[in-house]
RNA sequence: UCCUCGGUGGCGCAAUCGGCAGCGCGGGUGGCUGUUAACCACUAGGUUCGAGGUUCGAGUCCUCGCCGAGGAG
């Protein structure tokens, strides 16, 4: 269980395609999950996740800890069976939060004390307790409970971060029982590429089913990310996944897997869509602009989804403006199907062995500004 | 015919004693990267119904007119 078989491999860049066997089939990468923090990708069924391609989906241990709390999702039976999801789950351990969230909490060695966002209440988050939720979940992937820090950090305080990660992966690692969950541990180090490959080699000293990059995509410049990228890929073992956490502009996809990297998450797909920023072969459009009003073609001409295949540029404007919930669930399906699709065209360009051209092609015609 | 209330940005409404005309929605634009986000930010937009008057100064007070709502007859 959980075996990472690399397909292939770009003989120029570091690009792989293979497979990670879990309990709920067999996941093909490079490529991207879609993010269901409450156990529910916002806007999206289930069955039209399948249908547009998502493999695993996330979910999240702390907004699902403190609603509907494990023990009622361990009640219906896990979280496969109380979203009615058949596919791939993984779990982010909450560190995000720490994150994201951090306003509302106090670390120590032990753990994080934290209010709840929902209704104050006080919370003391550890690793044990994070991996014991996770495994009550049931999810295929779990992740390590990390430090994740805000950007810019000095060396310093990244030290502290990382050392604190590394102390809490050891203790998830112990603490962890389930044989048919594996729990990935996470590189932090934020942009310190000495401390980003130590906190590598010594989370490898652990053996972990795969390796996550955390910490990055928040804020900082992508080159500064691809510099962490290019230092931390080559240390990681070749033979298992790497999950970088967090990251999914186009661009930044592509050129991850251009440098090893094989997993991605991220809400933007959701998110944007919801809002109305919606991904094109040449970069991102707002629906919401005028410019848009009588333009009756679909979001993007190659792209075969539900969405493109049926409805116009202006349709989906009005749609936006008049705030009708099937303008979120149509531009949500349409920026996923574009970042799966993106994915697996990754992956097969990898194994006819014309990556290093598909990627030429892509960043040359990728604006990074709207268009 | 008389009485009462009202008329302020596209729409709905604020504005203390007469003292810098604001807010919400709508419009335009930007942002969002392991979700506290169907969210957030910025921006444009005014002969305050009209004509007079009082005053240093009027959306605000006075006179007349126009328009709307309600009431009396």
């Amino acid at each position: 269980m959980f075996e990472f078989k690399i397909t292939a491999e770009c003989p120029v860049t570091g690009a792989r395609a293979g497979e990670l066997f879990t309990p709920h089939g067999v996941i093909e990468t490079p490529l991207f999950m879609p993010v269901g923090t409450q156990a529910s990708v916002k806007a999206m069924s289930p069955h039209e996740l399948e249908e547009l391609g998502a493999q695993i989906i996330l979910g999240n241990t702390y907004h699902l800890y403190l609603r509907p709390g494990a023990d009622i999702v361990e009640a219906a039976g896990g979280l496969h069976s109380f979203m009615n999801w058949p596919r791939g789950i993984l779990t982010d351990s909450g560190g995000f939060q720490v994150f994201s969230l951090r306003q509302l909490r106090k670390i120590t060695d032990d753990g994080v004390e934290f209010r709840s966002h929902i209704n104050g209440s006080a919370h003391f988050m550890t690793p044990e307790l994070s991996i014991g939720v996770q495994e009550r979940l049931g999810s295929d992937v779990a992740m390590c409970f990390d430090e994740c820090v805000k950007l810019p950090a000095t060396e310093e305080t990244s030290r502290v971060a990382m050392e604190r990660t590394l102390k809490w992966a050891l203790r998830c690692k112990k603490f962890h029982t389930r044989e048919d969950q594996a729990l990935f541990g996470i590189v932090q180090g934020a942009l310190y590429s000495d401390q980003r490959i130590e906190c590598a080699s010594r989370l490898m000293e652990m053996d972990f089913p795969g390796y996550a990059i955390g910490g990055l995509s928040v804020g900082e410049p992508k080159e500064e990310m691809y510099r962490i990228l290019d230092a931390v890929a080559p240390v990681l073992p070749r033979g298992r996944p790497r999950y970088l956490m967090g990251v999914g502009m186009p661009d930044n996809l592509v050129e991850s897997v251009a440098r090893g990297v094989d997993m991605f998450d991220c809400v933007l797909p959701t998110r944007n869509g919801r809002n109305g920023s919606l991904l094109t072969w040449r970069g991102r459009i707002n629906i919401k602009n005028a410019a848009y009003e009588r333009d009756f073609g679909p979001i993007d001409e190659q792209c075969g989804c539900y969405a493109c295949r049926n409805f116009t540029r202006a349709y989906l404007r009005h749609l936006y403006k008049c705030g009708e919930i099937l303008s979120a669930r149509l531009c949500s399906l349409h920026n996923l199907y574009f970042l799966t699709n993106l994915m697996k065209k990754a992956r097969s360009e990898i194994i006819k062995g014309s990556f290093p051209d598909f990627y030429k092609n892509f960043v040359s015609s990728w604006l990074t500004e709207d268009i």
